[in-house]
DNA sequence: ATGAAACTATACAGTAATGTATAGAGATGC
DNA sequence: GCATCTCTATACATTACTGTATAGTTTCAT
Protein backbone atom coordinates (compact mmCIF):
# COMPACT_ATOMS: atom_id res chain seq x y z
CA UNK A 1 0.00 0.00 0.00
CA UNK A 2 1.03 3.27 -0.97
CA UNK A 3 0.25 6.04 1.17
CA UNK A 4 -0.01 9.96 0.57
CA UNK A 5 3.13 10.83 1.49
CA UNK A 6 5.27 8.35 -0.67
CA UNK A 7 5.98 6.12 1.73
CA UNK A 8 5.86 2.34 1.33
CA UNK A 9 4.11 0.79 4.62
CA UNK A 10 3.16 -2.90 5.32
CA UNK A 11 -0.73 -3.22 5.55
CA UNK A 12 -0.45 -3.55 9.01
CA UNK A 13 -3.14 -5.07 10.50
CA UNK A 14 -4.71 -2.09 12.52
CA UNK A 15 -4.87 -1.86 16.29
CA UNK A 16 -7.46 0.49 18.15
CA UNK A 17 -9.53 3.45 17.41
CA UNK A 18 -6.61 4.75 14.63
CA UNK A 19 -6.31 7.34 12.37
CA UNK A 20 -2.72 8.53 11.73
CA UNK A 21 0.64 6.66 11.99
CA UNK A 22 3.38 8.28 13.42
CA UNK A 23 5.17 8.40 9.98
CA UNK A 24 2.48 10.24 8.61
CA UNK A 25 2.56 12.87 11.46
CA UNK A 26 6.31 13.37 10.03
CA UNK A 27 5.53 13.72 6.89
CA UNK A 28 3.28 16.16 7.10
CA UNK A 29 5.70 17.98 9.41
CA UNK A 30 8.00 17.98 6.81
CA UNK A 31 6.04 19.32 4.02
CA UNK A 32 5.35 22.51 6.61
CA UNK A 33 8.98 22.68 7.19
CA UNK A 34 9.67 23.01 3.23
CA UNK A 35 6.49 25.22 2.82
CA UNK A 36 7.13 27.67 5.71
CA UNK A 37 10.45 27.38 8.09
CA UNK A 38 10.84 25.68 10.81
CA UNK A 39 8.55 28.23 12.72
CA UNK A 40 5.50 27.06 10.66
CA UNK A 41 5.77 23.40 11.65
CA UNK A 42 3.10 23.65 14.61
CA UNK A 43 1.33 21.13 15.85
CA UNK A 44 -2.05 22.19 15.56
CA UNK A 45 -1.49 22.87 11.62
CA UNK A 46 0.03 19.53 10.83
CA UNK A 47 -3.29 17.88 13.11
CA UNK A 48 -5.14 20.05 10.94
CA UNK A 49 -3.61 18.57 7.74
CA UNK A 50 -4.00 15.29 9.03
CA UNK A 51 -7.71 15.88 10.00
CA UNK A 52 -7.65 15.18 13.83
CA UNK A 53 -7.17 16.61 16.47
CA UNK A 54 -3.72 17.18 18.45
CA UNK A 55 -4.66 14.33 20.80
CA UNK A 56 -2.64 11.99 19.07
CA UNK A 57 0.49 14.16 18.52
CA UNK A 58 0.94 13.15 22.21
CA UNK A 59 0.72 9.42 21.54
CA UNK A 60 3.53 9.61 19.30
CA UNK A 61 5.78 12.44 20.41
CA UNK A 62 6.79 14.30 23.90
CA UNK A 63 6.41 17.45 22.99
CA UNK A 64 7.09 19.88 19.70
CA UNK A 65 10.83 19.75 19.73
CA UNK A 66 10.44 15.60 19.47
CA UNK A 67 9.00 16.25 15.94
CA UNK A 68 11.85 18.91 15.07
CA UNK A 69 14.70 16.34 16.09
CA UNK A 70 12.95 13.45 14.27
CA UNK A 71 13.19 15.52 11.35
CA UNK A 72 16.71 16.36 12.07
CA UNK A 73 17.59 13.45 12.77
CA UNK A 74 16.15 11.84 8.89
CA UNK A 75 17.54 14.35 6.82
CA UNK A 76 20.94 14.09 7.61
CA UNK A 77 21.33 10.92 7.65
CA UNK A 78 23.72 9.52 4.71
CA UNK A 79 21.10 6.80 3.09
CA UNK A 80 18.42 9.80 2.56
CA UNK A 81 20.93 11.72 1.10
CA UNK A 82 20.40 11.98 -3.04
CA UNK A 83 23.58 14.18 -3.88
CA UNK A 84 26.10 11.66 -2.13
CA UNK A 85 24.30 8.92 -4.24
CA UNK A 86 24.76 10.51 -7.24
CA UNK A 87 28.53 10.65 -6.49
CA UNK A 88 29.13 7.29 -5.28
CA UNK A 89 28.07 5.46 -8.16
CA UNK A 90 29.86 3.26 -10.37
CA UNK A 91 32.09 5.29 -12.80
CA UNK A 92 32.69 4.16 -16.41
CA UNK A 93 34.26 7.28 -17.03
CA UNK A 94 35.66 9.93 -14.64
CA UNK A 95 33.22 12.48 -15.47
CA UNK A 96 30.30 9.63 -14.80
CA UNK A 97 29.99 11.20 -10.97
CA UNK A 98 29.36 14.58 -12.33
CA UNK A 99 26.84 14.06 -15.10
CA UNK A 100 24.73 12.14 -12.65
CA UNK A 101 25.25 15.29 -10.08
CA UNK A 102 24.34 17.68 -12.27
CA UNK A 103 21.23 15.83 -13.52
CA UNK A 104 20.00 15.28 -10.24
CA UNK A 105 20.21 18.85 -9.62
CA UNK A 106 18.62 19.54 -13.35
CA UNK A 107 15.59 17.15 -12.35
CA UNK A 108 14.70 18.17 -9.26
CA UNK A 109 12.96 14.28 -8.98
CA UNK A 110 14.98 12.74 -5.99
CA UNK A 111 16.79 16.11 -4.86
CA UNK A 112 14.38 18.37 -2.54
CA UNK A 113 16.39 21.94 -2.67
CA UNK A 114 13.61 23.29 -1.10
CA UNK A 115 13.61 21.08 1.73
CA UNK A 116 17.73 21.99 1.77
CA UNK A 117 17.25 25.66 2.32
CA UNK A 118 14.20 24.94 4.77
CA UNK A 119 17.32 23.05 6.91
CA UNK A 120 19.59 26.10 6.50
CA UNK A 121 17.31 28.61 7.59
CA UNK A 122 16.67 26.42 10.41
CA UNK A 123 20.36 26.02 11.26
CA UNK A 124 20.88 29.76 11.13
CA UNK A 125 18.71 29.67 15.04
CA UNK A 126 19.64 26.18 16.22
CA UNK A 127 22.82 24.85 17.13
CA UNK A 128 21.88 21.31 16.71
CA UNK A 129 20.27 22.22 13.05
CA UNK A 130 23.81 23.40 12.37
CA UNK A 131 25.56 20.93 13.07
CA UNK A 132 23.36 18.30 10.90
CA UNK A 133 23.99 20.89 8.19
CA UNK A 134 27.69 21.31 8.60
CA UNK A 135 28.21 17.37 8.34
CA UNK A 136 25.70 17.43 5.44
CA UNK A 137 27.78 20.15 3.69
CA UNK A 138 31.21 18.76 4.41
CA UNK A 139 30.20 15.13 3.14
CA UNK A 140 29.29 16.79 0.14
CA UNK A 141 32.21 18.82 -0.51
CA UNK A 142 34.55 15.91 0.27
CA UNK A 143 32.25 14.08 -2.05
CA UNK A 144 32.57 16.44 -4.62
CA UNK A 145 36.42 16.64 -4.01
CA UNK A 146 36.97 12.99 -4.57
CA UNK A 147 35.33 13.73 -8.10
CA UNK A 148 37.60 15.98 -8.92
CA UNK A 149 40.83 14.21 -8.00
CA UNK A 150 39.40 11.51 -10.57
CA UNK A 151 39.54 14.16 -13.06
CA UNK A 152 43.58 14.47 -12.13
CA UNK A 153 43.14 17.84 -10.54
CA UNK A 154 45.92 19.22 -7.72
CA UNK A 155 44.72 18.51 -4.66
CA UNK A 156 44.26 22.50 -3.91
CA UNK A 157 42.50 23.11 -6.93
CA UNK A 158 40.06 19.94 -6.58
CA UNK A 159 39.53 21.43 -2.79
CA UNK A 160 38.68 24.69 -4.46
CA UNK A 161 36.65 23.18 -7.11
CA UNK A 162 34.35 21.39 -5.20
CA UNK A 163 33.79 24.20 -3.23
CA UNK A 164 32.96 26.46 -6.21
CA UNK A 165 30.90 23.94 -7.43
CA UNK A 166 28.58 23.29 -4.26
CA UNK A 167 28.78 26.87 -3.00
CA UNK A 168 27.57 27.59 -6.72
CA UNK A 169 24.29 24.90 -6.53
CA UNK A 170 23.74 26.20 -2.75
CA UNK A 171 23.67 30.01 -3.94
CA UNK A 172 21.41 29.34 -6.97
CA UNK A 173 18.94 27.51 -4.49
CA UNK A 174 19.36 30.04 -1.99
CA UNK A 175 18.20 32.34 -4.54
CA UNK A 176 15.34 30.30 -5.76
CA UNK A 177 15.73 31.51 -9.04
CA UNK A 178 12.93 30.46 -10.88
CA UNK A 179 13.37 28.29 -14.28
CA UNK A 180 11.80 25.56 -15.89
CA UNK A 181 13.99 22.47 -16.42
CA UNK A 182 14.62 23.19 -20.30
CA UNK A 183 16.01 26.42 -19.22
CA UNK A 184 18.15 25.29 -17.22
CA UNK A 185 18.87 22.54 -19.45
CA UNK A 186 20.13 24.68 -22.03
CA UNK A 187 22.80 26.67 -20.04
CA UNK A 188 23.49 23.34 -18.63
CA UNK A 189 26.97 22.66 -21.26
CA UNK A 190 28.06 26.29 -20.53
CA UNK A 191 27.37 25.42 -16.65
CA UNK A 192 29.24 22.52 -17.12
CA UNK A 193 32.30 23.08 -18.50
CA UNK A 194 33.03 26.43 -16.60
CA UNK A 195 32.56 24.20 -13.33
CA UNK A 196 34.34 21.26 -14.07
CA UNK A 197 36.93 22.62 -16.77
CA UNK A 198 35.35 19.65 -19.23
CA UNK A 199 33.30 19.65 -22.07
CA UNK A 200 29.86 18.26 -21.62
CA UNK A 201 30.09 15.15 -24.29
CA UNK A 202 26.78 15.50 -26.41
CA UNK A 203 26.45 12.02 -26.13
CA UNK A 204 25.13 12.74 -22.82
CA UNK A 205 23.55 15.83 -23.41
CA UNK A 206 21.23 14.15 -25.90
CA UNK A 207 20.64 11.32 -23.33
CA UNK A 208 19.79 14.29 -21.15
CA UNK A 209 17.16 15.28 -24.22
CA UNK A 210 15.61 11.82 -24.65
CA UNK A 211 14.16 11.43 -20.76
CA UNK B 1 26.17 63.20 17.24
CA UNK B 2 26.62 59.47 16.38
CA UNK B 3 24.19 57.31 18.28
CA UNK B 4 24.54 53.66 18.55
CA UNK B 5 23.14 52.25 15.56
CA UNK B 6 25.93 54.49 13.40
CA UNK B 7 23.39 56.72 12.26
CA UNK B 8 24.38 60.74 12.13
CA UNK B 9 21.73 62.79 14.01
CA UNK B 10 21.14 66.49 13.95
CA UNK B 11 21.63 67.30 17.47
CA UNK B 12 18.14 67.96 17.19
CA UNK B 13 15.97 69.67 20.11
CA UNK B 14 13.98 67.12 21.95
CA UNK B 15 10.20 68.00 21.72
CA UNK B 16 8.40 66.39 24.34
CA UNK B 17 8.58 63.39 26.55
CA UNK B 18 10.97 61.71 24.18
CA UNK B 19 13.67 58.76 24.94
CA UNK B 20 13.47 57.05 21.14
CA UNK B 21 13.66 58.25 17.62
CA UNK B 22 11.83 56.44 14.90
CA UNK B 23 15.27 55.47 13.39
CA UNK B 24 15.76 54.15 16.73
CA UNK B 25 12.92 51.54 16.29
CA UNK B 26 14.67 50.74 12.60
CA UNK B 27 17.76 50.03 13.88
CA UNK B 28 16.67 47.66 16.46
CA UNK B 29 14.64 46.14 14.50
CA UNK B 30 17.09 45.21 12.13
CA UNK B 31 19.75 43.90 14.76
CA UNK B 32 17.14 41.34 15.16
CA UNK B 33 16.55 40.63 11.80
CA UNK B 34 19.93 39.58 11.46
CA UNK B 35 19.69 37.90 14.46
CA UNK B 36 17.07 35.86 13.91
CA UNK B 37 15.45 36.47 10.96
CA UNK B 38 11.86 38.15 10.15
CA UNK B 39 10.12 35.96 12.75
CA UNK B 40 12.20 37.38 15.81
CA UNK B 41 11.42 41.01 14.06
CA UNK B 42 8.88 41.67 17.46
CA UNK B 43 7.78 44.99 18.34
CA UNK B 44 7.88 43.55 22.51
CA UNK B 45 11.67 42.59 22.34
CA UNK B 46 12.50 46.07 20.34
CA UNK B 47 10.93 48.27 22.90
CA UNK B 48 12.91 45.51 25.32
CA UNK B 49 16.25 46.23 24.00
CA UNK B 50 15.35 50.12 23.98
CA UNK B 51 14.46 50.17 27.06
CA UNK B 52 10.80 51.55 26.81
CA UNK B 53 7.91 50.17 26.63
CA UNK B 54 5.78 48.69 23.33
CA UNK B 55 3.40 52.13 23.83
CA UNK B 56 5.57 54.95 21.64
CA UNK B 57 5.87 52.33 18.87
CA UNK B 58 2.48 52.82 17.44
CA UNK B 59 3.08 56.42 17.49
CA UNK B 60 5.84 55.82 15.37
CA UNK B 61 4.43 52.35 13.27
CA UNK B 62 0.89 51.38 12.14
CA UNK B 63 1.67 48.11 13.03
CA UNK B 64 3.97 44.73 12.74
CA UNK B 65 3.91 45.23 9.12
CA UNK B 66 5.04 48.54 9.19
CA UNK B 67 8.17 47.99 10.46
CA UNK B 68 8.96 45.05 8.22
CA UNK B 69 8.02 47.31 5.11
CA UNK B 70 11.01 49.84 6.25
CA UNK B 71 13.40 47.40 6.92
CA UNK B 72 12.68 46.05 3.34
CA UNK B 73 12.57 49.27 1.23
CA UNK B 74 15.32 50.43 2.95
CA UNK B 75 17.83 47.07 1.82
CA UNK B 76 16.73 47.27 -2.10
CA UNK B 77 17.52 51.44 -2.16
CA UNK B 78 20.03 51.13 -4.39
CA UNK B 79 22.34 53.51 -2.20
CA UNK B 80 22.28 50.77 0.23
CA UNK B 81 23.85 48.39 -1.54
CA UNK B 82 27.92 47.64 -0.98
CA UNK B 83 28.22 45.77 -3.90
CA UNK B 84 26.76 47.77 -6.45
CA UNK B 85 29.53 50.45 -5.09
CA UNK B 86 32.06 48.52 -5.53
CA UNK B 87 31.23 47.20 -9.15
CA UNK B 88 30.48 50.79 -10.06
CA UNK B 89 33.61 52.71 -8.88
CA UNK B 90 36.56 54.56 -11.34
CA UNK B 91 38.51 51.58 -12.96
CA UNK B 92 42.21 52.25 -13.98
CA UNK B 93 42.29 48.18 -15.39
CA UNK B 94 39.37 45.93 -16.33
CA UNK B 95 39.93 43.86 -13.16
CA UNK B 96 39.35 46.59 -10.64
CA UNK B 97 35.90 46.31 -10.30
CA UNK B 98 37.00 42.91 -9.92
CA UNK B 99 39.31 43.73 -6.83
CA UNK B 100 36.75 45.69 -5.10
CA UNK B 101 34.33 43.24 -5.53
CA UNK B 102 36.59 40.91 -3.51
CA UNK B 103 37.82 43.00 -1.25
CA UNK B 104 34.10 44.22 0.10
CA UNK B 105 33.09 40.33 0.52
CA UNK B 106 36.69 39.46 1.85
CA UNK B 107 36.11 42.24 4.44
CA UNK B 108 32.16 42.12 5.43
CA UNK B 109 32.90 45.60 6.22
CA UNK B 110 30.12 47.49 5.16
CA UNK B 111 28.56 44.39 3.43
CA UNK B 112 26.79 42.43 5.95
CA UNK B 113 26.13 38.92 4.52
CA UNK B 114 23.86 38.09 7.57
CA UNK B 115 21.91 40.81 6.48
CA UNK B 116 21.66 39.44 3.22
CA UNK B 117 21.18 35.45 4.48
CA UNK B 118 17.77 37.29 6.84
CA UNK B 119 16.65 39.09 3.30
CA UNK B 120 16.61 35.87 1.95
CA UNK B 121 15.27 33.27 4.49
CA UNK B 122 12.10 36.15 4.54
CA UNK B 123 11.77 36.33 0.83
CA UNK B 124 11.22 32.05 0.91
CA UNK B 125 7.99 33.18 2.64
CA UNK B 126 6.74 36.36 1.78
CA UNK B 127 6.01 37.83 -1.84
CA UNK B 128 6.39 41.31 -1.05
CA UNK B 129 10.56 40.57 0.48
CA UNK B 130 11.31 37.70 -2.53
CA UNK B 131 10.32 40.66 -5.44
CA UNK B 132 12.64 42.71 -3.06
CA UNK B 133 15.18 40.47 -3.05
CA UNK B 134 14.98 39.79 -6.92
CA UNK B 135 15.59 43.07 -7.70
CA UNK B 136 18.43 43.20 -5.82
CA UNK B 137 20.17 40.07 -7.05
CA UNK B 138 19.30 41.22 -10.52
CA UNK B 139 20.53 44.70 -10.14
CA UNK B 140 24.13 42.64 -8.87
CA UNK B 141 24.28 40.37 -11.64
CA UNK B 142 23.46 42.47 -14.44
CA UNK B 143 26.63 44.60 -13.06
CA UNK B 144 28.82 41.60 -12.80
CA UNK B 145 28.46 40.70 -16.30
CA UNK B 146 29.34 44.13 -17.11
CA UNK B 147 32.50 43.50 -15.71
CA UNK B 148 33.27 40.30 -16.97
CA UNK B 149 32.48 41.78 -20.38
CA UNK B 150 35.01 44.74 -19.74
CA UNK B 151 37.68 41.27 -19.47
CA UNK B 152 36.47 40.70 -23.04
CA UNK B 153 34.74 37.83 -22.64
CA UNK B 154 31.60 37.14 -25.24
CA UNK B 155 28.44 37.74 -24.15
CA UNK B 156 26.83 34.47 -22.96
CA UNK B 157 30.22 33.72 -20.77
CA UNK B 158 30.11 36.40 -19.47
CA UNK B 159 26.38 36.08 -18.13
CA UNK B 160 27.24 32.77 -17.24
CA UNK B 161 30.38 33.97 -14.99
CA UNK B 162 28.96 36.71 -13.84
CA UNK B 163 26.24 34.24 -12.35
CA UNK B 164 28.60 31.43 -11.18
CA UNK B 165 30.27 34.24 -9.42
CA UNK B 166 27.32 35.32 -7.57
CA UNK B 167 25.72 32.02 -6.61
CA UNK B 168 29.05 31.02 -5.41
CA UNK B 169 28.82 33.69 -3.10
CA UNK B 170 25.54 33.69 -1.82
CA UNK B 171 25.94 29.85 -1.32
CA UNK B 172 29.16 30.71 1.02
CA UNK B 173 27.44 33.04 3.02
CA UNK B 174 23.67 30.91 3.05
CA UNK B 175 26.23 28.16 4.11
CA UNK B 176 26.88 29.94 7.36
CA UNK B 177 31.06 28.73 6.42
CA UNK B 178 33.18 29.87 9.61
CA UNK B 179 36.21 31.03 8.55
CA UNK B 180 38.89 33.63 9.63
CA UNK B 181 39.52 36.68 7.53
CA UNK B 182 42.81 35.53 6.92
CA UNK B 183 41.86 31.76 6.04
CA UNK B 184 39.91 33.64 3.19
CA UNK B 185 42.32 35.75 2.35
CA UNK B 186 45.11 32.70 2.00
CA UNK B 187 42.31 30.79 -0.53
CA UNK B 188 41.48 34.15 -2.89
CA UNK B 189 43.97 33.73 -5.10
CA UNK B 190 43.03 30.61 -5.91
CA UNK B 191 39.59 31.77 -5.98
CA UNK B 192 40.31 34.59 -7.84
CA UNK B 193 41.57 32.54 -10.56
CA UNK B 194 38.97 30.59 -11.29
CA UNK B 195 35.91 32.63 -10.78
CA UNK B 196 37.33 35.52 -13.19
CA UNK B 197 39.70 33.01 -15.40
CA UNK B 198 42.81 35.68 -14.73
CA UNK B 199 45.24 35.51 -11.89
CA UNK B 200 45.19 37.75 -8.66
CA UNK B 201 47.85 39.89 -9.30
CA UNK B 202 50.85 40.00 -6.71
CA UNK B 203 50.14 43.94 -6.19
CA UNK B 204 46.79 43.73 -5.12
CA UNK B 205 47.28 40.38 -2.96
CA UNK B 206 50.23 42.45 -0.93
CA UNK B 207 47.80 45.45 -0.73
CA UNK B 208 45.48 42.93 0.45
CA UNK B 209 48.25 41.84 3.08
CA UNK B 210 49.36 45.42 4.27
CA UNK B 211 45.73 46.95 5.24
C1' DA C 1 -18.38 -10.81 25.22
C1' DT C 2 -14.86 -8.92 27.41
C1' DG C 3 -10.67 -6.64 28.18
C1' DA C 4 -6.54 -4.65 26.73
C1' DA C 5 -4.18 -1.90 23.24
C1' DA C 6 -3.85 2.04 20.62
C1' DC C 7 -5.10 5.76 19.77
C1' DT C 8 -8.78 10.21 19.47
C1' DA C 9 -11.34 14.12 21.18
C1' DT C 10 -12.19 17.62 24.30
C1' DA C 11 -11.57 20.72 27.94
C1' DC C 12 -8.53 23.47 30.56
C1' DA C 13 -4.49 26.20 32.13
C1' DG C 14 -0.70 28.91 30.70
C1' DT C 15 2.25 31.80 27.73
C1' DA C 16 3.54 35.06 24.22
C1' DA C 17 2.41 38.20 21.12
C1' DT C 18 -0.52 41.92 18.78
C1' DG C 19 -3.32 45.94 18.76
C1' DT C 20 -6.32 49.61 21.13
C1' DA C 21 -7.53 53.00 24.41
C1' DT C 22 -6.26 56.31 27.47
C1' DA C 23 -4.09 58.75 31.06
C1' DG C 24 0.44 60.84 32.09
C1' DA C 25 4.79 63.33 31.73
C1' DG C 26 8.58 66.18 30.02
C1' DA C 27 10.35 69.88 26.79
C1' DT C 28 9.37 74.02 24.33
C1' DG C 29 6.75 78.35 22.82
C1' DC C 30 4.35 82.14 24.08
C1' DG D 1 2.86 79.35 34.09
C1' DC D 2 0.04 77.40 30.88
C1' DA D 3 -0.82 75.06 26.66
C1' DT D 4 0.74 72.18 23.26
C1' DC D 5 3.33 68.89 21.07
C1' DT D 6 5.47 64.56 21.34
C1' DC D 7 5.86 60.82 22.91
C1' DT D 8 5.57 57.02 27.22
C1' DA D 9 3.33 53.78 30.26
C1' DT D 10 -0.26 50.90 31.57
C1' DA D 11 -4.33 48.27 31.31
C1' DC D 12 -7.26 45.45 28.61
C1' DA D 13 -9.20 42.45 24.92
C1' DT D 14 -7.92 39.03 21.55
C1' DT D 15 -5.52 35.46 19.09
C1' DA D 16 -2.55 31.62 18.46
C1' DC D 17 -0.17 28.22 20.17
C1' DT D 18 1.69 24.58 23.69
C1' DG D 19 1.17 21.02 26.98
C1' DT D 20 -1.68 18.17 30.40
C1' DA D 21 -5.44 15.49 31.95
C1' DT D 22 -8.95 12.54 31.10
C1' DA D 23 -12.82 10.32 29.19
C1' DG D 24 -14.19 7.97 24.95
C1' DT D 25 -13.91 4.90 20.87
C1' DT D 26 -12.47 1.25 17.90
C1' DT D 27 -10.12 -2.99 16.87
C1' DC D 28 -8.04 -7.31 17.91
C1' DA D 29 -7.03 -11.42 20.90
C1' DT D 30 -8.89 -14.73 23.60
Amino acid sequence: MKTDNGLIEKPQKQRGNTKTSRAQWVAEAKKLLVQGGVEQVKIDRIAKNLNVSRGGYYWFFNNRQDILDTLLSEWQNVENDPLIKALNGKNLTPLDPFFRFFTRLLRERSYSPKLDSAMRDWARQYPDAAKAIELVDNRRILALKQAFLGLDYAPDVASIRARILYYHQIGYYAMNVVETESQRQESLPLYFKQLTGFDLPDKILHKLYRN
